[in-house]
DNA sequence: TAAAACATGTAAGTAGTTACATGATTCC
DNA sequence: GGAATCATGTAACTACTTACATGTTTTA
């Protein structure tokens, strides 16, 4: 998976400008993916010249031009290409994990506040996620609302756990 | 958090040689963090420029001479101040889920099997996450067992939720 | 009139991977 | 003798972020 991939995924269901691109990264699978302006921009130029989508300037009212971009026949084979073939070992960095494995080198009372505002955290990032669920509810499909009750679940998991240490070791 | 923390904080326990690192890392926290040798070793040599560590060559005996890398009062106060400052934000890159999101491009049984084989593939991580806990149970401390208890809590969770879905959408 | 949202893009830098390159020693 | 493990390192490359730079339009 690169990010060229989830463009072609995002442009195979409609037509999308950079800026969009963004919104719909933001919006939709924050939790599993992100990328800034400075990778998209880029990226939707290159792709261009690929021949995997076109641009078209389009004209807004009481909003700027936006370079809209569509994807090609090309473009779609690539993606199936990529939909159909193996799935990547998933990379999760973990700040917090890497304080929590060297806890004993501080005081007790600093990994709890720590596991505490870990705990909000997800918590508020549960409720998000929850919520936009709940807002988007008729314009998902079946296998986007997958992901985000399977995110839910790992988040109530996390959230859970904490919580137990919280009581039994830290009581 | 950057590698040059991480090695400190290993360090800060006793010395190491890169490779030793490398073997910490898959051993104790793959499941967070990891790093190529083509990260270690030159970031070891960068650290030791910076007076963060000292090297030091060691002959070994039915095994090649390693170079063994002890940390300096300069990089315990580094690794200090990296501890006990804020915690970044957790970044999961998930093929897994970009995939699933965009399952409804692709048809039902290749969605099926993909899923299966998620299951499984997490069902192995926790069973070798599990088995490593019970192994090096009395080498543990509190914050490493708590690290992988989460870790566990959380592949269970992602387990169970693909179990449901399987059997309530996939039926 | 200032902030927020919309919109696009570049340049410099960071952080990392993969592949290459080498070599010792042990175990089968 | 060949595979596995131990051990170190470099070079080329990939992929990304942050900061910079610019500008429009709407809303408060």
């Amino acid at each position: 998976m690169n990010i060229q991939d989830v463009i072609l995924g995002i442009l195979n269901k409609k037509p999308h400008s950079g800026y969009e691109i963004k919104q719909h990264f933001e919006e939709y699978f924050s939790f599993f993916f992100d990328a800034s302006y400075g990778t998209i921009y880029p990226t939707l130029s290159k792709m261009e010249g690929l021949k995997l989508i076109t641009k078209e300037s389009v004209r807004q009212e009481g909003k700027p031009d936006k370079n809209v971009f569509t994807i090609t026949n090309t473009g779609t084979e690539r993606f199936l290409t990529y939909l159909h073939g193996p799935v990547e070992k998933e990379v999760l960095r973990s700040d917090f994990f890497m304080h929590l494995y060297f806890g004993d080198m501080t005081d007790r009372d600093t990994v709890k506040k720590m596991l505490r505002q870990a705990m909000e955290e997800k918590q508020t990032m549960f409720d998000d996620l929850e919520q936009k669920l709940k807002k988007l509810d008729t314009k998902l499909g079946t296998y986007q609302k997958m992901c985000m009750e399977l995110g839910l679940a790992q988040y109530a998991a996390f959230i859970n756990e904490i919580q137990r240490v919280l009581e039994h070791d830290f009581a």
